[in-house]
DNA sequence: GGCGGATGTTAACGCCCGTTAACATCGAGT
DNA sequence: ACTCGATGTTAACGGGCGTTAACATCCGCC
């Protein structure tokens, strides 16, 4: 188990580096300390390695947003929140949203279903804030942000280094949502002095 | 010499929907009306065929934003639409941005340093229009603009479908840029509406 | 103490793919 | 008419990689 759980951390580092079909078997199992085809003692073939880091990736990021919150200010507070600290945390897996090129048909489908799925919260959560907006308007907003977000591990480094970036990042993404970040939100005083 | 750029436009879609590595010499030769093989004659290999790819694309952008402007207004303005008609117009151009994982060294190198000249543009346009602001603001602005505006190709397509998005996107990317659209840049009056 | 499942190892198979070789065609210029 | 460069074609080579087979080791359990 812990072997499963490890040889998915070494493989996402893998894949965000040099994409799926770069990274081969061999050098998953030599990151992880074994020999490539013991991998197969733990999963049916390389591409259900990939399914796994998927579903890691997914699973983290629901559980860096935290369960539906009880207002729409929080709701949307945590999905930004949640998915900008996947950015900035974990960089490795953020970049699978951009991988998900060149995958059988069923996997892509799966994973999709998934990202969509996050959208909807997002979305629901927007409706309730600003019922004045139309649909298209709200998902383009809702995507934009995203975008935006799951972009940022691919900025040059000297960019990224700055220890207010969590923030700046945050009130941007509300900027592209048209809403200000409200008081429910995890802003920081900086942040809010940025509006 | 029309071989040469048919080959770059067919290789282009094809990458830009599987992945570099996916696709293959044959498939290429074949999208292209010829024989894998007979892509030898025009390109040295794979990776060059890739480069020219990537050429291809930094060109188009350079075209489309067009030379330097009058005006930091008129420049960040070109700078705007251009980025966006990449993305809308030419998304098998745009996607580029995302696959050049897993490349030789030389040509990641090569692909950064036009890029990096690239937001040197922006930034120099929002250094002049905000002189207030620090260098990294400006940075972090530039990119975040210029990363959402690259995510758009892959919204879903429903998303997409609207006969304003390309407006509705240049406001978006100047909200993150933290400008207001001027009425020297390309805005439409619907966009305006938006602010 | 021996049995069996979990988990490794190395060797080998088979396929795909980038690349090259050898050969055809065709059209422009002397 | 002949040449020659440009541009194709098909066949073959060689390497890499996903996958499987055959075999080792270790460890909990009757």
């Amino acid at each position: 188990m812990r072997r499963t759980e490890q040889i998915l951390h070494v493989a996402s580092r893998l894949f965000s580096e040099r994409g799926f079909h770069a990274v081969s078997i061999d050098d998953i199992g030599q990151a992880a300390g074994i020999s490539g085809p013991a991998l197969y003692r733990h999963f049916a073939n390389k591409v259900e390695i990939f399914r796994g880091v998927c579903d890691l990736t997914l699973d983290r990021l629901a559980e860096l947003v935290g369960p539906p919150a009880q207002t729409p200010e929080h709701e949307l507070a945590a999905l930004v929140r949640g998915q900008t600290q996947l950015s900035l945390r974990h960089p490795e897996l953020a970049c699978v949203f951009e991988i998900e090129r060149a995958l059988p048909d069923d996997l892509r489908r799966h994973f999709r279903q998934r990202q969509r799925n996050h959208a909807r919260r997002w979305v629901a959560a927007m409706r309730a804030l600003a019922p004045e907006r139309s649909e298209a308007d709200i998902a383009l907003a809702v995507y934009a942000a995203i975008g935006l977000l799951i972009s940022a591990p691919r900025m040059p480094r000297e960019v990224l280094r700055r220890d207010d970036l969590d923030a700046h990042l945050m009130a941007t993404a509300y900027r592209v949502l048209e809403l200000a970040p409200t008081r429910h939100g995890a802003v920081t005083r900086h942040e809010l002095a940025l509006q």
